[in-house]
DNA sequence: ACTCGGATTCTCT
DNA sequence: GAGAATCCGAGTA
């Protein structure tokens, strides 16, 4: 892994639906006490802030998306469901609060502390391992109080998106997962085939 | 392969 | 007090 550079603030700062599918083969790197966990992006969902009524931020700010509100490349985390993270970026243009959801990553390093941290056994698929919004966020021990409002684009945060020079083969985009509304917009992005993807 | 429901708590009305 | 950008196991087939 040669030639890794953090992306930069200017990555962020455009459209969500822009930045989603730039995403994809990226480096997700979560710094933790002793160790690194890394991983890559393949599949994330773009919400529009104020021009998308699925979107945490459609109906203005709260305690909760306050960071959406806040400059670009910063990590939203909301709770949901009881027992479940989700892990966001937010993006531009400034005043739309728009944000990506990351919904996917392929384990690349650390597979040993994500696997306890899951609490399922190493071996088995990838995807059972970070193959979801929810498990990505266990497996890299991606918590509200710990990660919400981290600027992702600076050396020392613990959290950070890279660039490693991989190029994506193919992108497809489908309508995103889970929501009620606004579910036809084609706005989930994935990387064709992939086994880490979420869903069965 | 598919459908269904339980777990569990934060957030906003 | 309702509903939620989820996951997993059980049941049926």
């Amino acid at each position: 892994m040669a030639d890794v550079s953090l992306l930069p603030r200017t990555f962020y700062e455009r459209e969500p639906s822009e930045v989603a599918p730039a995403l994809l083969g990226k480096l997700l790197i979560r710094k933790l006490r002793k160790k690194i966990l890394v991983g890559r992006i393949v599949e994330v969902e773009a919400y529009l802030g104020n021009a998308d009524p699925a979107a945490h931020a459609y109906a203005g700010m709260t305690a909760r998306n306050a960071v959406l509100f806040g400059p670009a490349g910063h990590a939203y985390v909301y709770f949901i469901y009881g027992m479940y993270y989700c892990l966001n970026f937010s993006c531009e243009p400034k005043g739309m609060a728009g944000c990506v959801l990351l919904r996917a990553i392929e384990p690349i390093s650390g597979l040993e502390e994500m696997a306890r941290l899951r609490r399922v056994p190493l071996k088995g698929a990838p995807g059972r391992l970070t193959g979801g919004p929810g498990k990505l966020c266990q497996a890299l021990d991606i918590t509200r109080s710990a990660i919400n409002g981290v600027d992702v684009t600076q050396p020392d945060s613990p959290l950070q998106v890279a660039d490693d020079g991989l190029d994506p083969r193919e992108i497809v985009a489908t309508p995103r997962i889970g929501i009620r509304k606004a579910a036809d917009l084609p706005l989930r992005f994935l990387l064709k085939g992939h086994h880490c993807v979420s869903g069965r």
